[in-house]
DNA sequence: CTGAAAGCGCTTACAG
DNA sequence: CTGAAAGCGCTTACAG
């Protein structure tokens, strides 16, 4: 029977050899002749062997977790992102603990510390906006823009918006607000710099920062959207869904029809994007695909590093990627309204 | 200078000690002299010593982390608990690894085998709809309804549903639609019953179930809400926010005014359920007392345990806990249009 | 109050 | 191809 959680020295003397054929075996080193491996295979099979993973993080100095810090937890995309990496990571034989860097910057260091006492091998860090990661003694690689200097994997969200203002352009939309959260913000700053780009010079592209709205008005003030489409604002391009909605919600409350009388476009395809009314078209990142790329990298620089050295000094993962977005194309972007007659009673 | 990480006996050395007097004086267990222990911990925090947990581990047994496991990472409500999880556990010394349980059914079993071989020292499930969690050689705690049998911390959702349904009546709401999700789930056939109760028997209260009317329309397919406003229905009580914004999408989309013609509410309070137009009148867990209590009853198991025990046999929290819920008090809901006129065009 | 020693489970040179 | 031994860093009886 197998009551207490067997080790290799269990399994060794099961079969009466030693734990240091055990382990070459199980390992797969090659230091066994194929036959007994199989055999050891085989029982420690039987036997319910699970390695412990503290007896090998301490013999080896390295833990096989990786660390996780967001800006902040409760962001909408985060679900996607901490699935994604935990796939990805899950696939590469390794564990995601979460670090949470809510509120204020300096939490961000302090759950970075936290994650490296807890010995992580390495961690991935999507960054507050306006941070840049210091060298902090372990592996790191950041999801950001591809704009950020250092190790970063991240969305083209410069392509995405250039993508996303063609699509505006050529639906015949000639005055458009971007609604846009943070200056600070690299990701935001590149979705801007490409839907102008992609919008191209005829098109009339204001951008209101929500950030600055909030601080003057409370954060949860109208945004005065109405008003904008009785000046000719025919197009929203929000850079994330959450504004989409906001945007969406407003318009249709002010009685103006989307995408009848204007159009709402997003970023993020959250999870509601496609059931909301009208559909939201979005860019969607290959989530997926990042968190791959920053949990090879990490692994790479990890399974390299020499072992009393892995949480050393800081090690930065070289792997700059920039993967495409994906441009959804649903119900709430439709051609430009010819006349401008079609916005009927509203309000404010 | 302190190149190396320091260890136990790098103080120990550096104070002319042993090891074991370090250790005791760090752990703080009283056998050392106090003068002597506070210079250990000078020394040993002038070093930037770190205990290793993995030595810790291997020796204790026991990990200092907590799987957290979620039927699907994607939910939109994954945020607020994965923060709230980590704030706890971190607040009680532990770590989180996250688990995915991501599709199937028995991707969740996976999903907390993964964990357990990765050493968790326990773990805080949000189970499947329609699963029951069974003796898996681990501390667990449950979070899902009251209702739930065996080791559980909940909200109380049927609580919660009366209150709402109160709202509603007292609003003088006589035909309410319910915007359910799945039959199957504890959670939301607690909010149904909490629901009805608090609408009363004079108050006509069908059910929509989503599951179903996706089966036979399509998952995105329209809720067909328009028609039921025209049949009298004045209020739209969704189990989950983001229900409600679909509802409410497609209710001003067939410019039916939200809440002057028909009230809409929903439960979770997610992040945009503030920000959008009209603000949504919901319910909202208190997470972090969830959370507290899920962590705390685990740590209670854990640290009773003796040490090889801790992951032998399934150890249960018993902890059966209802968290009140907090009605978020918005504009999507309003007093019951006293005339029907009040329908304009509507089409389809 | 302090120390010497054992051992948690593993891997890795080093011998044979 | 296989084994004996050391050691990763810690904690905990057990002596003194």
């Amino acid at each position: 029977m197998k009551s207490e959680k067997p080790n290799l020295s269990a399994i060794a003397q099961a079969l009466g050899v030693s734990v240091a054929t055990v382990s070459n075996a199980l390992s797969g080193k090659g230091r066994v002749s194929s036959e007994l491996a199989e055999r050891i295979r085989d029982t420690a099979h039987s036997l319910g062997y699970v390695p412990s993973v503290a007896g090998r993080a301490l013999r080896t100095g390295r833990s096989g977790v990786l660390g996780l810090v967001l800006p902040d937890i409760a962001n909408p995309l985060f679900p996607q992102i901490a699935q994604a990496i935990e796939h990805a990571a899950s696939a590469a034989g390794y564990g995601v603990l979460i670090g949470d860097s809510r509120g204020a910057v300096e939490q961000q260091t302090q759950a970075i510390l936290r994650l490296i006492d807890r010995g992580v091998d390495g961690i991935i860090i999507i960054p507050r906006r306006g941070t840049r990661i210091a060298d902090i003694g372990c592996p790191v690689a950041v999801i950001d823009t591809p704009a950020t200097p250092g190790n970063t994997v991240a969305s083209d969200h410069w392509a995405g918006g250039e993508e996303m203002g063609r699509h505006l352009r050529v639906l015949g939309h000639r005055s458009v607000l971007i609604l846009a959260g943070s200056a600070l913000s690299n990701v935001q700053n590149d979705r801007v710099g490409g839907l102008r780009a992609g919008l191209g010079p005829d098109v009339r592209a204001d951008v209101l920062w929500l950030e600055r709205h909030a601080e003057a008005e409370g954060a949860e003030a109208p945004l005065g959207l109405a008003a904008r489409v009785r000046q000719g604002v025919t197009a929203f391009a929000a850079l994330s869904d959450l504004t989409a909605v906001r945007a969406l919600t407003e318009l249709q409350a002010a009685g103006i029809a989307v995408p009848a009388a204007a159009s709402v476009t997003g970023f993020d395809d959250l999870i509601w994007s496609s059931v909301i009314t009208p559909s939201l078209t979005t860019l969607r990142m290959d989530m997926g695909e990042i968190a791959r790329q920053a949990v090879q990298a990490l692994a790479a620089v990890i399974e390299d590093l020499p072992h009393g050295q892995v949480t050393a000094l800081g090690t930065v993962v070289a792997e700059r990627a920039a993967v495409p977005m994906k441009l959804m194309l649903r119900q709430s972007s439709g051609p430009c309204p010819a006349e401008r007659e079609l916005l009927n009673g509203d309000e404010q």
